[in-house]
RNA sequence: AGGUAAGUAGCACAGCUUGGUUAGCGCAUCGCUCUGAUACAGCGAAGGUCAUUGGUUCGAGUCCAAUCUUACCUACCA
């Protein structure tokens, strides 16, 4: 692709080719070692951490990775070239769920089929593969992106030296008394005598609509102190109830407690019991009454009443909140037996509760709802467990022992009756049930046996991290998070609700829980280390409950550690340890939560405390980590969990957590719906560097990213495609030139304005960037890079200076040019190159192979560049902003339909309204600029004397509008009515007094916003608080020199349609024509110079001439080439 | 259901912290122009009830409240 002249010093190349660039600096980075380099030469330097979170690699990368990745990759690069070392150790997430199911999925079996169909050991095995399934695809993708990370060294998950740190870990919460087994409530299936994960609950068909026999039961309110207020409304015989309505009335002899919501309001309503008649009085939401009572009713008198009959009349006697009911006591529904764990049987308020069915007020039974449980564990309540794990009454619950709570004896559907009705009919009976009825409704089935479902409380391992809760809440505050709010709100809401977590998962491919119990439970013991198991595993095969010890082997006839076991299941699972009293014990059966594997990396990748410990010490914690939004309860939370239990400090100091990548239309990318982007194609069609550029630029990290494939075009074309313009346009003249920066630094005072404007612009450019990356802004950033090399650099700097390049003298104002436009490509490429690392190093590389002003092979091994802030001068970046204003206006007045006069054609003067003198004078100094932009020969500023202003005046209503308040509107209105005169008078005056309704105020001159908005005669454009006009008038001088730079442009374009050089002098030959005798007589000098012509002939007649045409008049003219 | 964020032109975004009267930029569309830097640029046109409703205020895209929609996380319902 390259195309290298030999005499050229730059690299000069024909078309913008990303992919093939990428390609060419990736071989040139692994072949010379640059990202090992990059930290080498940091060595010894203040550290930069980073935390690689390990992403599953059993499934392929996808467009979003690269986000994420890139996001990852800019923070690391730009403090490297901060002068940080910054080491990127890769890690890889190797345990879990997913990878299980897709080996059940390649495989055909279910976990029930492991350990029959196919033994541990294989699908242990099968696991290992699955596991890393994709890493070289992983591999291909980190390195075409241009991702920094060592994959030569990574951690990975399943090894044995990772799994020896979780245990620990493990052990020294387990030392603390972190570490409990206790029980959570799981879906459960009787059926098939297991749990069910949520992912199995997912299933389709797992849901089914089933009709079951709802009871809303009558609690009976202890007559106590806070009570009594409801005991005075009801007659001496009544009895005050709450209602509480089920659709599991098994679940009622567990019932320990009722919740009711603390802003709902519930009414107390005197009424008589439909089955036994009896005055009754109960409680239930305000919102509900409706569902249960007749509105009619509540219009007959309560002595009307008869017994049985089926107007059932009731009275509304008292109104409460669920808030002023807490606390309050009710008798036992069932009391077969009574809880031993707890307080029970009182009003707890819980968040969940609502009005939209049943009462509002709830029945809680801990042991088979898991908020239920959570309310238990709130409040402290007891629990009661009446059912066993086959879904079974217990033998205590009397009247129902041995009754399954659901069909799980495989009655036939039309015989069964279920327990449900008997506990409803036991009730009635008793006075308790208010209300009974079927009920449809979606419950969840076990999808192996199609059985319905119960939640039942299954044995689990936690993590007390709620003793730690405190502590996380007041070191999460020193956290920086990107963006804040997810800090704050979505995290710091969440700690402030913690509870502890549930570190068990009952599964085969993961770390397992080293713990091992006596069958009773009262002796366990947690293992830290493998050298303390295998010390434990000695002292079984001593007691004979082991044969042999698997970590050891004899060699060479000495006993030692074998290197190739494998602490994975199912072999831990054969390890059996001797208790004190010499009692075997058992490993529980658990694994660990793989969150707990990943947040333990910190560590666990340097196997700590086994070994590195420097190398731990020194890159903790990290400075630096960011992963998807996602993962906010995830990764984010267990590496704080698990830093603050360890070491009490926190594991990371800023954290980005970024947004989603969606498709173009905002849907989030699935296979199923075929809107995923495959990042291969993506990089190998626009360049990983466009592609970065892109996701950076388009939106802040943490929001969502609805990429667009076009998006990504437009990066290329727009910014990269001008930059590399801007770099061709450069090289092309410094070769003809020679230029290889070998000359003196012109001092910066000696440049033109319009250098010393672009090196300005620069500097501040410099500033901002470096502020915005370390504040973890990088949009922003890039942002005002591509500005600066679209709008300032290429179409203001180079558009202005072209003909600086192009003359033919060497003077210091073309070396001032060359060295101004270097400096400006070096640093912006510099600034960029964290976020596109390509193609910033194709070009420096090219620019540093002529000029050699840098020793660094790379600009990633080079230092970023610092903001000289004496270079930074303020009001010429405001005169050239004028200066592009009052360009822009010019430009649109020629445009003018009444004039059309394009650039070409000179004309003679603007006008520019100034009423301040310094405005005047900044204007002064860019006048030069403007006048040759707009091709125009004089300016001329009128201040307000002049009288050929039309002026405005309008109230600056930030001033005004503090000072007046109500009266700013009559006062705009007067102002509004203001004439020439009157605002001449305050202009001289300073001030003028406005009477508005009698009332007499004073305005000042600071107060108001003059404008000149117009001037008699001319074409005028105002913009941006400025005014110009033009003067339209084209005098035969313009008109001739205008016919002679058309001339020049025609011309132009013939020497390039025939491909001469761009230093070829040439001989031109015209026809005669009219029109040419002045033009050529004033100009020829003019033209001779600017198409390097060494002589313009006039001949009679011409043969082989072009014609072409100049302001409508055709010319035959004739091109050689001048060889001297 | 709860938590968190977002909603501004056909599309993608800025402006909101600190309220100020003509709401910007880019792309796309249409018209014109320039170019010895031909994957570039310039000028113009068209395109907006700033999600909706209400409030505070002399003045609201910006502050407050409610509602609707979207996304993520958590939970799963008597």
């Amino acid at each position: 692709m390259a195309t290298t002249t030999d005499k050229a010093k730059y690299r000069q190349v024909k078309r913008l080719n990303l992919p093939e660039i990428e390609k060419e600096i990736l071989a040139f980075w692994t072949e010379n070692n640059i990202f090992d380099k990059s930290i080498e030469i940091r060595k010894g330097n203040e550290p930069f951490v980073f935390y690689e979170g390990p992403p599953s690699v059993n499934g392929k990368p996808g467009i979003h990775h690269v986000m994420g990745r890139t996001i990852k990759d800019l923070f690391c690069r730009y403090h490297s070239l901060k002068g940080k070392q910054v080491h990127r150790k890769a890690g890889w997430d190797t345990h879990g769920l997913p990878i299980e199911l897709s080996v059940e999925k390649t495989l055909g079996i279910t976990k029930e089929d492991i350990g029959k169909t196919l033994t541990v050991e294989e699908y242990n095995t099968k696991c290992r593969e699955e596991a890393l399934k994709y890493q070289a695809l992983w591999g291909k993708i980190t390195h075409q992106m241009g991702y920094w990370v060592d994959m030569d060294n990574p951690y990975v998950t399943f090894e044995n030296e990772y799994i020896e740190t979780l245990w620990w870990i493990l052990k020294q919460f387990y030392d603390k008394g972190l570490l409990y087994k206790g029980y959570t409530i799981q879906p459960f299936s009787p059926a098939a005598g297991t749990g069910l994960s949520t992912h199995e609950l997912n299933q389709p068909g797992a849901y089914q609509d089933v009709k079951d026999v709802s009871a809303t039961a009558q609690f009976k309110v202890v007559r106590n102190e806070q009570s009594e207020l409801l005991y005075e409304k009801v007659e001496s015989s009544a009895n005050v109830y709450f209602l509480a309505w089920t659709t599991t009335p098994w679940t009622l002899p567990s019932n320990t407690a009722l919740a009711v919501g603390k802003n709902i309001t519930y009414l107390q309503i005197n009424t008589f019991n439909a089955y036994t008649f009896e005055p009754i009085s109960v409680i239930i939401a305000k919102d509900l009454v409706g569902q249960y009572f007749n509105a009619e009713n509540g219009e007959l008198p309560l002595d009307s009443y008869e017994a049985g009959s089926k107007t059932v009349p009731y009275a509304i006697v008292g109104e409460t909140t669920g808030a002023a009911l807490e606390g309050c006591r009710y008798e036992q529904l069932l009391p077969y037996v009574q809880p031993d764990d707890g307080d029970a049987f009182k009003v707890v308020v819980g968040d969940f509760v609502t009005t939209e069915s049943g009462t509002g007020i709830v029945h809680i039974a801990p042991s088979f709802g898991a908020d239920d449980m959570m309310l238990a564990k709130k409040y402290g309540l007891g629990s009661l467990t009446l059912v066993d794990k086959q879904g079974r009454f217990v033998d205590a619950v009397t009247d129902f022992a041995g009754v399954p709570v659901k069909n799980y004896d495989n009655v036939p559907d039309k015989e069964y009756r279920a327990v449900d009705i008997d506990i409803v009919v036991k009730l009635k009976g008793e006075n308790k049930l208010f209300k009974s009825e079927k009920y449809m409704h979606s419950y969840p089935h076990c999808w192996r046996t199609d059985k319905p479902i119960i939640y039942y409380p299954l044995d689990s391992w936690f993590v007390r991290t709620t003793e730690h809760k405190e502590r996380m809440v007041e070191l999460n505050k020193t956290i920086n998070w990107k963006p804040a709010a997810t800090g704050e709100g979505r995290f710091g809401n969440w700690l402030e609700n913690l509870v502890d977590w549930n570190l068990s998962r009952s599964r085969f491919w993961g770390t397992p829980l080293p713990i091992w119990r006596t069958e009773d439970g009262s002796e366990e013991i947690c293992i830290g280390s493998i050298d303390e198991l295998a010390a434990k595993v000695d002292e079984a095969v001593v007691a004979g409950l082991m044969t042999d010890n698997p970590y050891y082997e004899l060699k060479d006839g000495k006993r030692v550690r074998r290197a190739d076991f494998d602490l994975h299941r199912p072999y831990i699972d054969r390890i059996v340890l001797v208790s004190s009293k010499g009692e075997p014990m058992q490993r529980e059966s658990d694994l660990i939560d793989v969150w707990f594997d990943s947040g333990a990396m910190p560590y666990a990748q340097w196997h700590y405390p086994f070994e590195n410990k420097e190398k731990f010490e020194e890159n903790y914690p990290a400075d630096f980590i960011a992963e998807g939004v996602d993962q906010t309860r995830g990764w984010f939370f267990t590496l704080h969990a698990i830093a603050t239990m360890l070491f009490d400090q926190v594991s990371y100091k800023n954290v980005v957590s970024n947004g989603l990548l969606l498709d173009k239309n905002g849907v989030k990318m699935s296979k199923r719906l075929g809107n995923t982007v495959d990042p291969f194609e993506a990089i190998e069609k626009y360049g990983a560097d466009a592609n970065r550029w892109y996701m950076i630029s388009n939106s802040q990290p943490w929001d969502n990213l609805r990429y667009d494939i076009d998006g990504v075009q437009e990066v290329q074309r727009k910014f990269f495609g001008t930059l590399f313009n801007t770099y061709s346009f450069f090289s092309l003249y410094a070769n003809v030139d020679n230029f290889t920066y070998s000359e003196a630094e012109i001092p910066m005072n000696e440049r033109p304005e319009i250098d010393q404007w672009v090196i300005s612009m620069l500097h501040s450019l410099v500033k901002e960037v470096d502020g915005l990356y370390a504040e973890y802004e990088p949009t922003r950033a890039t942002r005002l890079i591509q500005d600066f090399v679209t709008d300032h650099l290429s179409n203001w700097y180079v558009r202005l200076c072209r003909r600086r390049f192009w003359k033919s003298e060497s003077n210091s104002d073309k070396l001032a040019a060359y060295q101004t436009l270097y400096q400006c490509l070096e640093t912006v490429l510099q600034l960029m190159s964290p976020v596109s690392p390509f193609f910033p190093d194709f070009l420096y590389r090219n620019l540093n192979a002529a000029t050699q002003r840098h020793e660094a092979e790379s600009i990633h091994l080079t230092d970023f560049p610092i903001a000289d802030e004496s270079l930074i001068d303020k009001a010429l970046e405001e005169r050239m902003e004028m200066a592009q204003t009052i360009c822009s206006m010019v430009l649109a007045l020629r445009k003018n339909k009444d004039v059309n006069v394009n650039v070409r054609k000179p004309l003679q003067k603007i006008l520019i309204p100034v009423l301040e003198e310094d405005k005047k004078l900044q204007l002064q100094k860019v006048e030069d600029l403007i006048l040759s932009e707009i091709n125009v020969k004089e300016v001329e500023y009128v201040s307000d004397t002049s009288g050929i202003v039309t002026k405005n005046i309008k109230p600056d209503f930030k001033k005004l509008g503090r000072k007046l308040g109500k009266k700013m509107k009559a006062v705009n209105i007067a102002l509004q009515q203001f004439t020439q005169d009157d605002i001449n008078q305050i202009e001289t005056k300073g001030e003028y007094i406005l009477d508005i309704e009698g009332e007499k105020i004073g305005i000042n001159l600071d107060e108001v916003v003059i404008s000149s908005d117009d001037i008699e005669g001319w074409l005028v454009n105002s913009m941006n608080g400025l005014t110009v006009a033009l003067d339209v008038t084209i005098t035969e001088d313009l008109r001739l020199e205008g016919f002679a730079r058309e001339l020049v442009s025609r011309l132009q374009r013939l020497r390039k349609e025939m491909d001469f050089e761009l230093t070829d002098r040439i001989i031109v030959t015209f026809e005669e024509h009219p029109s040419l005798e002045s033009v050529l007589e004033k100009f020829n000098q003019y033209i001779s110079n600017e198409i390097l012509a060494d002589e313009l002939q006039v001949a009679e007649k011409l043969t082989d001439a072009t014609a072409i045409e100049v302001d409508g008049k055709t010319l035959e003219v004739k091109i050689t080439r001048n060889i001297l």
